[in-house]
DNA sequence: CGCGAAACCTACCACTTGGTTAATTCTTCA
DNA sequence: TGAAGAATTAACCAAGTGGTAGGTTTCGCG
């Protein structure tokens, strides 16, 4: 049935498995108490390992960290992100791009974890001395440029052009994507998160969801 | 000059003294990293004394931020938010909320440290084990409504009435001025916050600037 | 199978954590 | 001034921290 070399979907070695179970284990701790608060011990024990087991396969615990977010934003590029963070691949449209984002964060209510972590880590890395500041100064920097060239060319395209500024829009619209997430974290049945920010959008003149966009 | 019993400022005693140093010290400790990330041994050094000295003054660690964020509350009391978080006192008019909200916002931007202080706590506490998450919960719940109130009446007296819901763009406000804090710590000059806020309000037809409201 | 390498563990290190105790110094005010 | 009480300390504790050293098991491949 399989062919050797036909399909090069080797099953990974026991090394590389661990190694995910470690990430996907530090990804849930950290995402519920941040990253101060949480030991190698506890992430080796989710993962079922030592820390000394742990300590094999990343070099410290901030390796682990930035290995995490990096391999987070390698998840998220698959579909969602192309060009924000993985560089090259072909610029998507400026309705791509908002659809995208609307993706993200309808993906994000399912997985408070996830959300957690990212709202913990921005909001420490916020120190120009943790190990994560220059990832998330980066981050919100790409993000932001994207969004503001395609809030560009739809204002631009508009029937009534938009007079809005696309960088103020667009620092907006990220910031109402944190800022949802820290109500919904704390009190999840009070915000929807996508439908706020596609009332966002529409008071912008702009509706990014394709099944509502008839005459366009 | 000072009859005693005339003025009652009376120098308070050292103990008073050394708890609003601690309080002050912690403020800025964990502001800069966190709750968890900082040491009582940290915010006694920084308060100078011992950790055992602290401890004199607080009974614990958790007791101390609790403390602190009451605190920093009936300091924003004073002017800000009278019925947010104080009870009683007369609510104010739908106008005056807004502008108080914005007079926060204006005065934050002057002090990065107790925004980060909140950023970070709001986050790790998300976690409903942590010591502020109820803390928190509550917090977001009075000014949601308060604000949702404030709107609500400014939606309905508008020339042609908004017929947004109150409660939905109220989430969105406080969540815009969470985020724009986020963005705004890691880089200060990518995010006017003042700016942003009147701009969204101004998208939904109201203009909390006492200042251009002449015709009303 | 057999053997080298990768994976993993036990035991340890030096250090930090929040908190306690008991003794000592400093304030305060009658 | 003097004594009660508040303020502060040094010394200590048990528990936990990230990280290291060195040995043992397990894997994977020829």
């Amino acid at each position: 049935m399989s062919h050797p070399g036909d399909t090069p979907v080797r099953r990974p070695s026991k090394g590389e498995r661990t190694r995910t179970r470690i990430l996907e284990s530090a990804s849930a701790l950290f995402s519920r108490s941040g990253f101060h608060a949480v030991s190698l011990r506890d992430i080796a024990a989710h993962a079922g390992l030592t820390h000394a087991g742990l300590l094999h396969h990343f070099p410290g615990k901030e390796a682990l960290l930035l290995e995490l977010l990096g391999h987070r934003d390698r998840a998220d590029a698959q579909g969602l992100f192309p060009t924000a963070l993985d560089a090259d691949a072909p610029e998507p449209s400026p309705e791509q791009w908002l659809s995208r984002l609307l993706d993200v964060v309808a993906r994000n209510s399912t997985t408070p974890g996830l959300v957690a972590l990212y709202a913990n880590l921005s909001a420490e890395a916020a120190d120009p001395e943790h190990p994560a500041h220059d990832y998330f100064v980066h981050r919100y920097r790409v993000v932001r440029e994207g969004t503001a060239r395609a809030l560009g060319a739809l204002f631009a395209a508009a029937d009534p052009p938009v007079t809005d500024d696309p960088d103020a829009v667009a620092v907006q619209l990220i910031a109402l994507m944190d800022g949802l997430q820290t109500q919904w974290l704390l009190e999840p049945d009070a915000v929807d998160m996508p439908a706020q920010l596609r009332a966002l959008l529409r008071r912008y003149g702009v509706d990014p969801d394709p099944a509502a966009r008839v005459s366009a």
